[in-house]
DNA sequence: AAAAAACCGTACTGTACGGTACGATTATCT
DNA sequence: AGATAATCGTACCGTACAGTACGGTTTTTT
């Protein structure tokens, strides 16, 4: 009997399947994926599938959970390190929408945003998953900023806000609204050097 | 025979089942909308809905097509007028922000967004309805006022981005993500006031 | 009023889906 | 090895949907 966190094969086999689900969904959308489809790519019979999730919106809510687990768990660092504060807030800028702005990313965002009527649960806990915490590690970064005097002092909330939104605010919409192609690498820092000097 | 534009019986049904089929989509999604339901709101036989568009992606495209017009054309001021530079800015971005803000308005963004990847034309059209041509509009203000000397010189469409971007900072991921309830008249207010002075 | 067009209700086709049932088969445990 | 549980393939149920067909009825045109 062991007290350590057991990984039983049903358990490796639960999470087989919601990456194979994860990838269909992201892929197709929540109402064009369908279960048999899922059974299929995951190699197995809808059976066993039903064995492990009563529903298809009780796997459509493991997936999303999942995913917000992973973003959450997902911890590049927003702290300051140097002394070049323009800097420093570059590589956290550029950090942060390169991370958010992976396809698997922006797909997740298309998906919850259209369900978020239909599953206001899971837009909730993408949220907290994704955008709260990382807005919270950006405010902390910021409070010490404000703490070694190298940032006028305000709400340091406010400020990773802010700062969060200016980053976004050239091609996040566009990303969004699927019009043209992402930016590449290059155009993200310019866009971001742009924000941090606005800012 | 007339040269004034007609506006045939067809015209006003066709376009009275746009609205209706509108406000369906609006509430449901596009997958859980059926034709049926919406011949059933509009009045009339699933036969007629099919010799107006000849089929449901059709009738969601017309409905998109029209909204974004709708939205091309709502022209609030976003000119400046009085001499007092933030309160000029706050009044634009309160009308602004309440536009898009409306529930109706809100639906239309979550319904594009998630279907942008099934539907890209309809999200491109929606944004050069919306969003593009509203930041045209706040550039041209913007010019106005480094023009008359109010506003540090800079590059105005830029300028719009990031005082738009600014006013959706605190709010709108969350109103997209449906996370709690949208915020009502006085916070976006008093939003749009910090974000001015952040500007 | 006659002819034409539009519309209605309803029933239908074919398909696809979510979910279940079940007997055969394989893997796991004692 | 033998018992037990998990999994497989497949067929199936009921339902819902997009789209069509069609005869009767209303509206519009001439």
């Amino acid at each position: 009997m062991s007290a350590v966190p057991v990984e039983t094969s049903r358990d490796r086999r639960r999470q087989a399947i919601i990456e194979v689900a994860r990838r269909i969904f992201l892929e197709n959308g929540y109402g064009a994926t369908s279960m048999s489809s899922i059974a299929a790519a995951v190699g197995g019979s809808k059976g066993t599938l039903y064995a492990y999730f009563r529903s298809k919106t009780e796997l459509f809510s493991a997936v999303v959970q999942d995913i917000s687990g992973q973003f959450g768990e997902t911890e590049f660092s927003l702290a300051v390190q140097g002394s070049d504060l323009k800097r420093d807030l570059i590589a956290i800028g550029s950090r942060l929408m390169t991370f958010i702005r992976r396809p698997e990313a922006m797909a997740m965002q298309r998906l919850v945003i259209g369900e978020a009527e239909r599953f206001p649960e899971l837009g909730q806990a993408f949220y907290d998953a994704g955008p709260r915490r990382k807005l919270a590690a950006l405010a902390t970064a910021f409070e010490t900023l404000m703490e070694q005097g190298r940032l006028r002092r305000g709400d340091p909330t406010l400020a990773a806000e802010h700062f969060f939104a200016l980053c976004q605010a050239r091609g996040h919409h566009r990303v969004l609204w699927n019009v043209g192609p992402a930016p590449d690498a290059k155009h993200l820092r310019a866009e971001i050097e742009i924000s941090v000097q606005a800012f």
